[in-house]
DNA sequence: CGACACTCCTGATGGC
DNA sequence: TGCCATCAGGAGTGTC
């Protein structure tokens, strides 16, 4: 599943060759794509304009157009983006044909998705509606993160998940920063000491640096514009090695849901929080009320 | 606010 | 061997 490495890795080989190329055609073969808008709608709207700068905005794709036109592209689970394929490949959906090079958005699940957006305005707030903090921007600080984490008593894991809160941590690099960080996923993000937050920080930006090293995980479906798999799965901490021996202690690696997602977590190293009482959860609420 | 179910989608997997 | 049920999950929506 792409998460911010693999989007970045994508947004890393696509923008050399092709900012500075008109978008001749979109063709749009699968109008789920760009629902509520009809196919042809978002074409018209772009087809003719430059590319300006591509960018990436948590693990969405931001096509800079002329005149200040965007287009937004979620890959979700298996989308995938190809530069100038051999033919079309399996499950393409889109063509985005430019000056000299043709991308095919090939995605088997089809829960990709493309949206438009005309103006800074609208552009802004598309993405203040869906998305927190960039992780890998000078804003994240331990501090953020900290103050953050103090306004969600969600299991941490589900916390880091939520798009709003921080923008492109996913399923796999969520558990390896709660393993580096020795956090269980279930410990509510409001009780984390100030410590756990620091290291948690740090946990993140680290884990999602080693993706992007690593040109991304492929697991299932994900690959580069060029077709080729990243390595990251190959430096899994955690992630999918169930029952293996934990990296740090040996004991085996465990598998649990937190969040509805398949969790990995070595038990020894990341202690499970100890379930308080209801009674003191009420008690850190203030007993009076209102007469 | 948060937990949970449901939706979208399709290939892989497990049971019998 | 074949078929069906279940699972996987990013994000949006809706309910309690």
């Amino acid at each position: 599943m792409p998460e911010l490495p693999e989007v970045e890795t994508i947004r890393r080989h696509l923008a050399p060759p092709l900012e500075g190329r008109t978008l001749r055609t979109l063709e749009i073969l699968d109008p789920r794509w760009c629902r509520p808008l009809a196919p042809q709608e978002l074409a018209n709207a772009l087809e003719g304009r430059t590319l300006e700068r591509l960018s990436r905005r948590g693990k969405y794709l931001v096509w800079e157009l002329t005149d200040d036109a965007y287009l937004l592209v979620h890959l979700r689970m298996t989308g995938n983006l190809l530069l100038d394929p051999q033919g079309a490949p399996p499950y393409t959906r889109v063509w985005l044909r430019f000056d000299g090079h043709d991308l095919a958005f090939a995605d088997q699940r089809r829960f990709g998705t493309g949206e438009l957006a005309l103006g800074p305005q609208q552009l802004d707030s598309f993405f203040a509606a869906r998305l927190g903090v960039e992780p890998l921007g000078e804003d994240f600080t331990p501090a953020h993160l900290l103050a953050l984490a103090r306004t969600s008593r969600a299991p941490i894991k589900a916390f880091l998940l939520d798009q709003k809160r921080i923008a492109g941590v996913g399923n796999i690099y969520a558990d390896e920063a709660l393993f580096r960080a020795r956090i269980h996923p279930l410990r509510p993000a409001n009780r984390l000491t100030r410590a756990q937050a620091e290291a948690l920080r740090d946990a993140i930006v680290a884990s999602l640096n080693a993706g992007l090293d690593a040109k991304g995980a492929t697991i299932d479906d994900f690959r580069d514009p060029y077709g080729n798999s990243g390595a990251f799965q190959d430096e899994f901490l955690i992630h999918l090695r169930e029952g293996e021996p934990c990296l740090n202690c040996g004991r085996p690696v465990r598998k649990l849901r937190a969040a509805g997602r398949g969790t990995y977590v070595c038990e020894r190293c990341q202690p499970r929080p100890r379930r308080y009482a209801a009674a003191s959860a009420r008690a850190t609420r203030s007993p009076a009320r209102s007469a």
